[in-house]
DNA sequence: CTTAGATATGTTATATTATTACACAGCGTT
DNA sequence: AACGCTGTGTAATAATATAACATATCTAAG
């Protein structure tokens, strides 16, 4: 498997304007943000993207279609991810539960197939919206 | 809430076509399905599937952008579901195992969240092309 | 070292998925 | 009858993603 070390320059660039934001980011805001760069087409940032998802650097928010930046460095491959997300502010975190990915981990379901990898995504409303909510009321 | 017998005549069109379909099917394939029927722009779908996810009788496959109807009668409300997802041949089947059900349910993080939602995709592959796969090695 | 295979790049065009904006129709409530 | 709510129809466009092709770069085997 490839490195880190062994990104290459679209890659590194790529990955660095996600690291380096807090929230996901699209793939067309990424590649406004990256034009200055030398990066002028869509299918780069893709390619990109979908190198670096599937080395785990990065995941994509399936409901969001968006790309955010993996923290932990366990998570060397995108195998298994769970995300909460406020659908007031859009904020999302990823979620590292042991017990919660124990029982993801070993579900079966009846029809005998195997399962290599899964993902789960929580909504609500985060603390400051809930109570942005309820003021509202 | 809507009840079933209310919904309108484009809402019931495209929901037929969803519970004829084995499959999820996607927008603009529903569209193609639906336009000797009087139904000619995407968003007269959008709107009818809109509708149906949001009470409950058909969920969208999210890593797939596409619509499945819903076969079990206690889900009148699209607030949790599980998939799997065979990465060979695009079958989905909706998973209702009420163990891994009160564990989502009752998940919390360490943040204070309050989900009222969540959305479980699994992949790997069904038997059928877990053994195609074997055989070509 | 050099050749072949795999992987990445750059570019243009295009496909696919989804929404905005606006005019209007039907229905139940007051 | 006037209003609010929900749905409809239509055109235009935005946002997301891929196909196809030519070329470049890296790496491993001969």
């Amino acid at each position: 498997m490839q490195k880190q070390e062994n990104l290459t320059k679209n890659q590194k660039i790529i990955l660095d304007i996600i690291e380096k934001s807090s929230q996901p980011l699209k793939a067309y805001s990424i590649l406004f943000n990256v034009q200055k760069k030398g990066i002028n087409a869509p299918l780069q940032v893709y390619r990109a993207l979908d190198k670096l998802v599937e080395i785990g650097k990065i995941h994509k928010i399936e409901s969001r279609n968006a790309f955010i930046a993996c923290k932990n460095s366990k998570c060397q491959i995108a195998k298994a991810t769970v995300f909460s997300i406020c659908e007031g502010c859009e904020h999302v975190t990823e979620i590292h539960d042991h017990k919660l990915s124990e029982h993801l981990k070993d579900f079966k379901d009846n029809k005998g197939m195997r399962y290599n990898k899964y993902n789960l995504e929580f909504f609500g409303l985060c603390k400051k919206c809930d109570k942005i909510k309820n003021n509202e009321n």
